[in-house]
DNA sequence: CGCTCTATTGATAAACCTCAAATACAGTGG
DNA sequence: CCACTGTATTTGAGGTTTATCAATAGAGCG
């Protein structure tokens, strides 16, 4: 798999050196899938990076209603700076498969920011980038039809979690068309119907929570213009 | 008006002094009504602060379509931290009143920071509350009916542009049904028929671009339960 | 092989948008 | 002060999109 990250990672412009000594005073988790590393709600006490594997990260309304705010995986972050203030998550993280991750508490990010200040700017950037990524994404499902933002919805997927195989990109992660609802704001039934249609056309293949895309530019000009 | 800010003030743990000091040292910009501060897609060369009047942010999609991020008034920030990054601002900002704002370019903030480091903080928060905000609303967006939505909105609006009057409090801009469509990721007749249902029954009491809300508490309770 | 979870598909209904037409409102210039 | 003009708003009719519900089929696992 390509080394492809989204965004700036925590520990730019610093030696590996350094970034194995942060690493190493960090906490340290193991989690199988399915696995709740932390939950909404709960108080905020440390923020993690992903080492191997995948979080979603999702957010639950009164009503119980579940959004899936976004995949993250090897080198993004989650919980930056909420673990900074002394705050309750805003969400959800769990695993959907094995997955790795290192922990700091509040401390364990003043004292990394105090010795290499470089940290406080990268993580200004990865903030930065989610508030722009949500907001863009907020765009899309305020001005932007079912079918063309599930399109979008799999391409990101893909961008995060593509992998390359003979007969197009899969996303490398176990992904149901309830995850892929929750992810674009709709149903499981639409997105259920679109995917058939897609599959038909030849831009996708799919099995039991599955999906490869054997068209990705037919979709990436779909999302734009349909 | 009463003095409510919902995020941290940049000069939060300042003195005064300090911060007047900062302010001189500021671009300072006075607006006429519905004058153009920056759109969305020029370089990011400075971030603003209101000090008095009111900025709305908006961001077009490739179709045209206008959201409208939020409104923000004196104390509170935009482009905050794009303007560190050599980026484009991601939206635009337009004056909807009599507005007087102060600038600075990275430099500035860079000084800023390293003069008083309790800004960087600050800026952190504040960027923490916007994050947990849009994701908020992302959540409502997706998981909530329009009615909801706009019942929702009114209630933004009033926490951060009230004024209380006899009748009730009254949202002290000029906000079209179009404006609280844009708000609330729906068209202008849906609004239109919402408020009148709402006027009816006597939540609220609306002329052009005028909108005061004399149940709040009904109001509320709608936003939430229903 | 049977159990459970996921996916498909059809029928129906609800929510909401689109478009058209009429009305109300605020300002402007005579 | 009044008519005029340009917006903003209201309301109705009709259509589209999408959700909901129900029933069935398929996949994986012990």
């Amino acid at each position: 798999m390509e080394d492809i990250f989204q965004e700036t990672d925590l520990f730019e412009g610093l030696s590996t050196d350094q970034r194995d000594k942060i690493i190493k005073k960090g906490f340290h988790q193991v989690l199988k899938p399915k696995s709740i590393l932390f939950q909404q709600g709960d108080p905020a006490e440390r923020f993690y990076m992903v080492n191997t594997g995948r979080l979603k990260l999702t957010k639950l309304n009164e009503q119980g209603k579940e959004v899936i705010m976004r995949y993250i995986g090897a080198g993004e972050l989650t919980a930056a700076i909420t673990s900074l203030k002394d705050w309750e998550y805003p969400l959800t993280a769990e695993s959907v498969e094995d997955t790795e991750v290192t922990g700091w508490d509040k401390a364990g990010v003043l004292n990394m920011i105090e010795t290499y200040p470089k940290i406080a700017i990268n993580l200004l950037n990865i903030v930065l980038t989610r508030i722009d990524d949500i907001q863009h994404r907020y765009l899309e499902l305020s001005t932007e039809r079912v079918e063309q933002r599930v399109a979008r919805t799999l391409l990101r997927l893909m961008r995060s979690a593509g992998l390359k195989k003979t007969e197009g990109i899969l996303i490398d992660l176990p992904l149901s068309r309830q995850n892929i609802a929750d992810f674009s704001g709709t149903t499981l039934f639409t997105v259920s119907r679109t995917l058939s249609a897609w599959e038909k056309k030849g831009w996708i293949k799919s099995g039991r929570e599955k999906i490869t895309i054997t068209a990705p530019h037919s979709l990436v000009l779909f999302s734009e213009n349909a």
